[in-house]
DNA sequence: CGGCATCCGAAGCGATACTG
DNA sequence: CAGTATCGCTTCGGATGCCG
């Protein structure tokens, strides 16, 4: 029907062993970067838009931005001076983050759908139609 | 610094109780997505460039993308006839897809550098720059 | 305020083995 | 060929509680 699949599909997506392709391990991690957009955010201020995501999930997944330097964690003098910033290569993610949000949301009502169809589909046992 | 973060934050990722974004809950599902870029694929044949997943995670992987409308599932006469294709839906996010895996490529280097700058770098309770 | 320690349950990945 | 069944392992997410 097509051609064989190319040896290097694999690398197109997960270069040099990366993890496969999900944007991120991490339930938030989007999320936060678009939070981040507008300029530096402190920790608490962060949890309000998450659903009050609990202190635990949050640093884990801000270790994991800050880790890939896509964030930039500030302490200042002072226990309430934490601060957490997009770095320049945070920022530039905003841009393909934005045209998948916006996917989503033109597309929001077919995927609800999708899942209301699918659940009163047969079962996979019984699709076939040969 | 900035203006308060807005409520409806999560709803511009999250609409109506989405799952947050993760654009997948699979580890492979952007990857298949792609592999079907050129038409109808086999089962077996999408195990190739997933280095050679076990086909329990397939199944699940395409079954997810199945119910979410994104892939079609087509079975003809013959054990040999299991073809699984892009839906119209699951053509359209291959653009802001592909936006992202642009991203990706161009900047690959960055995001090893900063993780092998993080694994270098002082734990976080030595971080404090105050 | 900005975390960390501990515990728990759920979900995903992967391997092995088996089936129509 | 296209799956399913079972298992173990790891990770994530969330709740609770404590600390400087």
């Amino acid at each position: 029907m097509t051609d064989p699949l190319a040896p290097d599909m694999f690398e197109e997506l997960c270069p040099s062993g990366l993890t496969p392709f999900r944007l991120s391990e991490h339930k938030w991690s989007a999320l936060v970067l678009r939070c981040l957009k507008d300029g530096p955010r402190r920790f608490s201020e962060l949890r309000i838009p998450l659903h009050r995501v609990t202190p635990r999930v949050l640093t884990r997944t801000l270790r994991s931005l800050e880790r890939d330097g896509l964030i930039s964690r500030s302490a200042g003098p002072g226990p309430t001076r934490v601060t957490y910033a997009l770095t320049g290569l945070g920022r530039s993610i905003l841009v393909p983050l934005a045209a998948v949000c916006d996917w989503t949301a033109a597309h929001f009502e077919d995927l609800i759908d999708a899942r209301e169809r699918y659940e009163g589909a047969p079962a996979v046992q019984a699709r076939s139609v040969g």
